[in-house]
DNA sequence: AATAAAAAGTATGTGCAGATACTAATTTTA
DNA sequence: TAAAATTAGTATCTGCACATACTTTTTATT
């Protein structure tokens, strides 16, 4: 069950590889934005970003935006809008539902950390060559689509 | 900012799809082991398939092996223990450390899951052909290998 | 129109995941 | 050898992530 370097299999299964690249994204994610001085976590930036190209959608429109349960993105809204980076208001339509939209302010962080979020991007996927990276993306984006097709 | 098909970039980004391949495989785990009438997590069956490989390593050993920090698997092998699949012992070589092992329970349990957890792994890359599965591993792997090395 | 089914948000509970801080023990170095 | 730096494990805190259950409201059926 060890491969010749003495490693148990499952670590060089998809499951662990994919794990394991979540888990560098995320630290450099964290890391760099760190730096800007901001404390978003990488859901919290996609949530804000999902916002802006759907201002006005409501909680479960989020979540099925950035693929997450309604309980997770409740918490995640909750955390936005205490700091101050979006409003939360009654649907007008619905009852049950809550309208969120990006404050001024959550804009504005948005806009600063954009270009850190791109730029980081390309080193989440380190030693891979331009065309190994374009690889990586078409595979992976393929993969997610069927997936998402069932 | 938003594609042709009006959706945020970052949902293009490496580090959302990684984060949807993360999420489905780890779903994928979750459901067909729940099948076997197990509950373990993928980092519960990986810690007690990195301790058939590396019996008798101490909670940091078992860490460094996973690539999970101790307070994470402080708390992984206490319900590992509780579950009766792993035993701790102190070392006689160092009173700090632990030493952990597979309990019976736990080798019967792994032997079980194997095979199922090595079923699945196809399948969490799905709508790609062998070569193309086979050109995700090896592209995954050496992204892994080159951030491990910094 | 009355009822049944579905949906939106919330609450609770478990399990990672990383950061930080602390104690006890070990290793390094001066 | 004595002091300093590391290391092992634990505890605490925040933040996802998902499951389940519950209330309110909406939509679909009958």
């Amino acid at each position: 069950m060890s491969d010749t370097n003495g490693l148990p299999v499952s670590l060089q299964m998809p499951g662990h590889l994919v794990r394991r690249l979540h888990q560098l994204s995320t630290q450099l994610f964290t890391q760099r934005v760190q730096q800007t001085g901001s404390d978003l976590t990488p859901i919290q930036f996609a949530a804000l970003d999902a916002l802006r190209a759907m201002d006005g959608i409501d909680q479960a429109g989020l979540a099925a935006a950035i693929a997450k349960d309604r309980a997770t993105i409740g918490a995640v809204v909750d955390r936005l809008e205490q700091k101050g980076l979006i409003a939360r208001r009654p649907s007008p339509r619905d009852k049950r539902a809550k309208v969120l939209s990006l404050t001024e302010q959550g804009q504005a962080v948005l806009a600063e950390l954009v270009p850190v979020v791109d730029a980081l991007q390309r080193d989440s996927l380190p030693g891979l060559s331009d065309a190994e990276y374009r690889q990586f993306l078409a595979l992976a984006t393929k993969a997610v689509a069927a997936a998402e097709r069932e």
